[in-house]
DNA sequence: CTGTGAATGTGAATTTTTTAACATAGGTTC
DNA sequence: GAACCTATGTTAAAAAATTCACATTCACAG
């Protein structure tokens, strides 16, 4: 089928996919259909047809999809069959916690620039990486070839640090702060906010509460 | 209106919608319309009003929506006008940031007991919560009445940490590991994966790329 | 106290997303 | 190598979410 406009949802899923293909493949599952599949996320085996739909034709009618072909087809579809380079700006709790984390280069997203504005933090080695002064941003984009920024700043200092990205060339945005940016419209933007599943929460569990 | 079923969206704008008023108010606006605060969210005047519509009739005909008293009401439709306990298990980098984390505190989400089973972790302080072994999380949970509970260990413990939750009575979870985990269905489970946001990054940055 | 302007709340229209249904293709068996 | 079986890919139907459009209501001015 192949089409242009990929909805967010399906985005999501695609990446609860490939988490539960990954399951499957180190239990020794080769072959599993879409019923299966589905089940193990939770979602329509439909859904997860039309998801894949968007991309090309990845199963094999009458047998299923083969696990490790599928993995590989959906990281492809995705673009991330290849690295890409990360800077993080912001180097306290969050910023930490994400730089010591092994999952973002296992799954592709090399972070090879931690920044930080604190004269006490320059300097210091964390996971391996020299923390570095925000300044030297736009130098360090275009040395390293940073693609994509990861600002985990406070708040207030969100929109200062996305205008040194965006001014030193970066394609991408993932903004961990709570606040609102602008950017220009070329570059990429994602909002991280998990409170809104904690909201959620509060919202389901008080309203079971209420049904009794 | 007030109406039964919320759409997830719905819950995730008015965790937007709350961010932002409260920038409005800390600039000492004290009205907005819609129109304006649409704006602020990127999202759709009337996608604002159908969300509020949902939960009651909170604006002025004419005026706007008084900041203050929005806020306010948004968080009363949510449930968050009140303090949840929640128990964090598996103290490791990402459990840590949480922990010390004051959001979750000011936003009304108090974490008040830390679990962990690594015994060399065990009776460490750490934001003056002491590290409690997971073995004693049916007792705590009863003795801090704790509602929520938050996954924080490494992915193939996660449903074992669910387990434990359930058994000692919790009645929601929210889960920052990467697998799949069940638990009976009165029990309200939350995914946290924000791979998802850098999987949509890649995805468009290549996409874009390959436009030109 | 009436008229005016402005922005809400809502029903209707539109768009998008999800689910159902099934014809089609590929593997397997005999 | 034909017939059968199974699960895909796709088209059509249903459901859900978003946007439009405007009648309604409120504040305020004259
Ligand atoms: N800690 C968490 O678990 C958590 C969870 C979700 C979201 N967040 C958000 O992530 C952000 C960071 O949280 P945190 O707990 O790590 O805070 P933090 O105060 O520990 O760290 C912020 C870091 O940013 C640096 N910084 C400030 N301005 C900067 C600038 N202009 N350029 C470069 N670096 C700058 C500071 O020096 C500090 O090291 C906050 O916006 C927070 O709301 C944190
Ligand atoms: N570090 C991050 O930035 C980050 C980001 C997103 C998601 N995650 C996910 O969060 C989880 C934790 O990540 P981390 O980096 O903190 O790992 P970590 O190894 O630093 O911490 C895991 C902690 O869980 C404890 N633990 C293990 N089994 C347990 C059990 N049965 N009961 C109680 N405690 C138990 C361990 O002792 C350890 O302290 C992982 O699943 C990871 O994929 C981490």
């Amino acid at each position: 089928m192949k089409s242009e406009h990929i909805p967010k949802a399906t985005i999501a899923r695609l990446a609860t996919y490939i988490q539960v293909l990954s399951e499957f493949k180190r239990e020794g599952t080769d072959v599993v259909s879409s019923e299966r599949l589905a089940e193990a996320c939770s979602v329509n085996s439909s859904q997860i047809r039309k998801d894949l739909a968007y991309f090309g034709e990845f199963g094999v009618r009458g047998v299923g999809y083969y696990v490790q072909d599928l993995i590989t087809s959906i990281k492809r579809s995705l673009g991330i069959d290849r690295a890409w380079n990360c800077g993080l700006v912001g180097v306290g709790n969050l910023g930490r916690a994400l730089l010591r984390h092994r999952e973002f280069s296992r799954k592709g997203f090399i972070i090879r620039g931690a920044f930080d504005c604190d004269p006490y933090k320059i300097g210091e080695i964390v996971e391996g990486m020299e923390i570095v002064c925000s300044r030297q941003l736009p130098a360090k984009v275009k040395e390293l070839s940073l693609e994509i920024g990861i600002i985990t700043t406070p708040p207030e200092r969100a929109q200062r640090a996305a205008n040194y990205l965006v001014g030193a060339g970066i394609k991408g945005i993932i903004n961990f702060a709570p606040s609102r940016i602008s950017v220009p419209s070329h570059i990429l933007l994602e909002y991280v906010d998990f409170f809104h599943h904690f909201y959620a929460a509060a919202f389901h569990i008080r309203f079971a509460e209420h049904q009794e």
